[in-house]
DNA sequence: CGGGTTGTCAACCGATGGGTTGAGAATGGA
DNA sequence: TCCATTCTCAACCCATCGGTTGACAACCCG
């Protein structure tokens, strides 16, 4: 299919998903106790679990004719990882961008420290 | 459409789009710029960038034929804010979780006392 | 003006996603 | 053994997604 990374913005992307895992977060539950608050069929809440499976969000076992669903959330980082790294990037680069434009502003050298007059008018 | 939280996640599931925000952590690109590297049209580039746009992901303005793209990072916070909620309640909980087993193992009532006194003793 | 560059809009296409219903597998208990 | 409970599998439906091609809008420049 496509890389677990990619599994797993896709498994959050949907609302009914992200309040299982919410909802899970409060421990183990069968797919019953999970299909319970929404209006679907249990068969569709059977498709969002094996969704989140897929994306490493959550495991199964088996308990007599129950499935407890369990959630792993040892896979949060794989995004967070992806999120800080260029959530980072991002700011390291305003930072850049600020220095020029005080530069640009105070050419002396001396930076003024404190509030970036300008902001929005590049070009 | 969906909430932005949804569309955000979904804008992220797309590896291609993934990619287009890292290297917009680089600065602002234009269409023709992000679209080099991939062998898609155009269209097809025009088209994630309406979903990163409508994810708040990316902003664009105008510059003679130009439309250059420009990311705004602080979208991230709204993942990173879900994520961090949820996986510290999954640990809370395996936090109580482990007390409840070296009661088991040591039901003597006092607590092995390693770390965090208090925490588990809600409800 | 006319032409080149840059990008969008519109229509279409095949694959996927989330939903349904119907049938049945797996287990525990009377 | 037979039944109730719990859940999955399979087929189907329709909307959306990611891609295409073709047309054209917006802008600069000679």
């Amino acid at each position: 299919m496509a890389d677990q990374l990619s599994r797993v913005f896709a498994a959050l992307a949907d609302p009914t998903r992200r309040d299982m895992v919410a909802r899970l977060t409060d421990g183990d539950a069968t797919v019953g106790d999970l299909a319970a608050p929404y209006d679907v069929s249990l068969q569709a809440v059977s498709k969002h679990l094996k969704v989140l499976e897929g994306a490493g969000l959550v495991t199964r076992s088996r308990e007599a004719q129950r499935r407890p669903v369990h959630l792993e959330a040892e896979v949060f980082e794989l995004m967070t990882n992806w999120i800080e790294r260029y959530r980072q990037r991002a700011e390291e680069r305003y930072q850049r961008l600020d220095d020029v434009l005080a530069q640009m502003n105070d050419p002396t050298g001396e930076t003024t420290e404190t509030d970036t007059p300008m902001e929005g008018t590049a070009s």
